[in-house]
DNA sequence: GCAATAGTGTCTATTAGACATTATGGC
DNA sequence: GCCATAATGTCTAATAGACACTATTGC
């Protein structure tokens, strides 16, 4: 026996994309073309289609609002966003929002219902987005934050091989602080289910110094890694 | 403009409570007394309200199921289930999980749509629930684990006041091994935001050995320690 | 006295953090 | 040679872990 007199809900899906752009933490937006907030920034997302995993809404929903190709992307759940004002429709909207990284930063492309989309800093659009889309992004950026201390997630944020300096990067992007390299380097290194090195090494960026030994993350982004990278100690 | 040709969803909580019952980890289910899964376990939940907020939801149905007062018990969000096929009934029905923890394990009383509802340890209700339940089930034991590492959430077991000897008794029943009275002692008081003294002392459990100091929980129960509780440092 | 539990001391091995030093390339 | 970056070494302070020891109660 099944009540049909259960109130209704639309389920909507938001992802949280985050890629590392001149050694900031960027996060990639939308210009939302249709009201309500038709003219704001927006995370990209949309409605949850029958039959579909959340997941792969969220990753459908990228694709389609920005041009970005979800496969092959971190993507996982965040949290869910539910107040009963979230949304000023007449229907109660209830997000399911989606957590992803990305090394690809290229420039996206407007799809359907967005007028534009870009990357921006997290600095610059913390405090700007539509609905609870800032709380969204203040959750997602302590999630990343934090997951990149017990899990190979900065990796996604780099191509599929990197140097120690590449990933030093990223982690100082998503923390906002600096990190010794001498330290860094030994604990990398001796963390022992992150990293494999490749054997090749590369220039360093400015062109000028010691060749840098390239290496490969060793297990997929949101694995567990035996001794933590921990804020605090770095 | 809004498209109401989006699918529509019903939208549950459910909720993991724990407790800790004879030094064991304990969770709250109860058995169905309708289908789908009638006389199955399953965790107590249901739909949720016009209007309602997600938390208030899953603090309504652990009442009206239960019996167990929703009032001060920490009470999070854990995640959100929405396989397609999650459910046997005709429309999709998207869960919202929550975590919770109480010190009240007193026994629950069966109310709407339950036949009974009782306390069960962890490892013997594990592979046996309803639905996706087992799945959130090994979830939220996780989430749990995990969070007593670096919130007060250890305290949430037990009374206002409380020794180290029962706050240790938490940690060993919820990571499932023992830990060095001394070494945890020196740790938790050492840690700075976690415990403040009252003052008293209390007889210990056998009635036999020296009065145990004790301690309230400075904080709220999710609120971050400064140091860290490892598990894998215990 | 003994048993039991609370709490402290001690030693070792490991690790973070600061910072110096060496290594390897481009110019 | 100089400069820049990569990588290693060194020292100190803090901490985990094992385990011995002392403290305080009931019997």
């Amino acid at each position: 026996m099944f009540h049909s007199d259960f109130p209704i809900f639309y389920l909507t899906v938001d992802v949280v994309l985050f890629a590392q752009r001149d050694g900031e933490l960027a996060v990639l937006v939308v210009e939302r073309g249709e009201e309500p907030y038709a003219g704001s920034w927006a995370l990209p997302g949309g409605f949850v289609g029958d039959g579909e995993e959340l997941v792969d809404a969220a990753r459908r929903e990228l694709v389609e609002e920005t041009g970005i190709d979800g496969e092959g992307l971190a993507l996982e759940q965040l949290r869910t966003f539910g107040a009963p004002d979230r949304d000023r429709r007449p229907h109660r909207v209830v997000s399911v929002a989606h957590l992803a990284v990305t090394r690809h930063a290229e420039a996206p492309t407007a799809g359907t219902d967005a007028r534009a989309a870009v990357w921006l800093p997290v600095d610059e659009v913390a405090g700007r987005l539509a609905f609870d889309h800032d709380e969204i992004l203040a959750h997602a950026r302590e999630r990343v934050a934090s997951k990149i201390e017990y899990t190979q997630l900065a990796a996604s944020f780099l191509p599929p091989e990197f140097t120690l300096a590449q990933l030093r990067g990223v982690y100082e992007a998503v923390w906002g602080h600096p990190i010794d390299p001498g330290n860094f380097q030994r604990k990398l290194r001796a963390a022992p289910d992150f990293l494999e090195s490749t054997g090749a090494s590369v220039k360093p960026a400015g062109g000028r110094g010691r060749p840098a030994e390239v290496f490969r993350a060793c297990g997929r982004p949101f694995d567990r890694i035996g001794s933590p990278v921990l804020r605090s100690a770095m």
